[in-house]
DNA sequence: ATATTTATGCTCATTTTGAGTTTAAATAGT
DNA sequence: ACTATTTAAACTCAAAATGAGCATAAATAT
């Protein structure tokens, strides 16, 4: 199947669209607002009459999915050389995130549809551990990618660059690991893989990653063409494995949005735009985790939001779950302003 | 004195420009290239011929200033609805942040300048202390733009969103403080107005509340006109005190460009992009106190670089300043991947 | 020769971080 | 009813990172 995923496209007078990915948390899944199947990001073109980027994405945003948004930033700018206006220019798309809260979700129309964003990266999703598809598949894939560049250094830069992305030793990378999981000896077992960190905000690089080794159906050059040995091993039903594909380059705009909201959420409280009112510090929790794909350490994250004095007691508490009944909380709009603003880790000035 | 710095401007079918904040540090001073006498940033429109936005700003400020470029990543898209094109489509335009090694300078054309960042933005430079112009016009001005808003409650967040901006605790933001820089009583002194942080990466939200108290320039507010108690201690040569204004809004796009260097040099190693090959650590750490602004503790940078592992002995030494020679160091180029990709802040996974 | 300047090595108290253990208060199932 | 199971929340502790200072080394200026 070699499904098209740029289609030309023929413009009006104008040249710029803007692209947004809504995204909220619903029954502890992380979901993005989507189009024509779940294949695009709502978007439309910028008109004469939009005062502002921002207007128009709202607009588009509301007339598409009839859900009025919250809180709304710049992602990045793309230029879509495959579709040109009627002079010739390029599409240049500007791309927006917004947060939706549970409470704030509208019925949609028919074509638009909320849909768990691990269904577009199944990589990325490391809430039981990693997914197995990572050493299966996508890591032997890559060092094949790597093998065939045509210079040594290439190829072990290419080497070191999927170690740092996929939170790999060097150990896990060398042939022998490859072998290993057919072989079965000493070296195999997690231990050998799983000896680095997984950062969780490297979602664009590694999308990227995959993107250039031609593993992702969007690419030009899917399906790859690099040695049998490695190409081999790519299932049959890969294109199904590798998550969802979308039309144009919309799925690497949701790759960015992930990337911005898991680095962001670190240091800034935007966790803000996507929780109710009133919640538990346990619901609090799941929802930063469903966001960065990773488990925490449960004392230590209420220590941290003890220390950013982000939330209040409401002095009720909530007995919808299981075990012991958990205080509710909620966030200080109060000092909303200040936490907005704190970050800073260079050494102090004298 | 009302000249326009958002002239009204006719262009071709095309709607996108590229804009590019080249920075270099030259004479321990951090600089930005411009054109038309410092009115403006290297610009250009994008074109059918343009593969890329990249390419395109590439070719622009190739074009217009001579200077080949190394490092270069997306800023910000804006919309400026006052330039329109011939269908009526706004400009929109996408600025770009570019990095230049002095080593790499090459002679411009004319209408070409390399200028200190801090003309633009006398404010932001803390080398020698707080410089006086924040305490003395700047704060008294943003305090009467908070009591010109309507509501109380607009009050209280702007004086809030002062303090935290300006570096400012509570008590240098009441009434009073105003009153004491002409009365001398034992309120004044250094100690009730700088006993908060000032955070260096800042620089935007800092021009941003400028701007919209009408202090700038080019803001289409100014110059303010709340109440004449604080509007009448606006000198006369406030815009020049004030730094130097530019062309539509090419100011702010410099602020966004200090805030991302600012902010992103605290966990990447951009600082490569603007050192030579060989380097003592002292200039190396005079280079990044020029882009943040403020002194670092030296033992302590010192310290952190080791601990990062970015920089090795070259084996030589530098005797080119008066004391004790100091050793010159390279970067480690085949370990930038590695630092390019490491960050984390969240408490780490169960 | 001596004071001054700059570089660099080392110490130390405090804070932050990662990772437990213990106790409390509810529900589910027999 | 009572016991096992769950979930919440308080507390502890060692290791690492941070902010700030002192001490020593090797050059130059006068």
């Amino acid at each position: 199947m070699t499904l098209s995923y740029s289609h030309a496209h023929q413009q009006g007078s104008g040249t710029t669209e803007v692209v947004a990915v809504l995204v909220a948390i619903t029954e502890h899944t992380t979901r993005v607002l989507t189009v024509d199947q779940g294949k695009l990001l709502p978007n439309g073109p910028l008109m004469p009459l939009h005062r502002s980027l921002q207007a128009g994405v709202r607009q588009w945003v509301e007339e598409q999915t009839q859900q009025p948004l919250g809180y709304l930033e710049q992602l990045y700018t793309f230029v879509d050389t495959n579709r040109r206006n009627v002079d010739g220019h390029a599409l240049v798309y500007v791309s927006y995130l917004g947060l939706v809260q549970e409470t704030q979700i509208k019925p949609l129309p028919s074509q638009a549809l909320w849909r768990d964003w691990y269904d577009y990266f199944p990589w990325e999703n490391h809430l039981n551990g990693m997914p197995d598809i990572i050493m299966e598949h996508i890591v032997p894939a890559l060092l094949g990618w790597a093998d065939s560049a045509s210079e040594s250094v290439i190829q072990r830069r290419r080497r070191q660059r999927i170690g740092l992305c996929w939170g790999l030793s060097e150990g896990a990378l060398t042939g022998r690991a490859l072998l290993d999981k057919n072989t079965d000896n000493e070296w195999h077992g997690d231990r050998a893989y799983e000896n680095r960190e997984w950062v969780a905000e490297h979602v664009l690089l590694r999308y990227e990653m995959l993107y250039e080794a031609g593993l992702i159906p969007e690419a030009p050059t899917y399906p790859p063409s690099y040695p049998a040995t490695y190409q081999a091993q790519l299932p049959t039903d890969w294109s199904q494995l590798i998550g969802m594909p979308m039309y144009y380059d919309h799925r690497r705009v949701i790759a960015t949005a992930i990337s911005r909201l898991r680095a962001k959420i670190e240091y800034r409280p935007l966790i803000f735009g996507l929780m109710p009112d009133v919640f538990t510090l346990s619901q609090l929790q799941q929802s930063v985790e469903a966001l960065s794909g990773v488990r925490l350490h449960k004392q230590n994250f209420r220590r941290l939001l003890d220390s950013q004095n982000l939330v209040m007691e409401t002095g009720q508490s909530s007995s919808a779950q299981r075990g012991r009944p958990a205080k509710l909380y909620r966030f200080r709009h109060d000092i909303e302003l200040q936490s907005l603003l704190m970050d800073s880790k260079l050494p102090k000035r004298k």
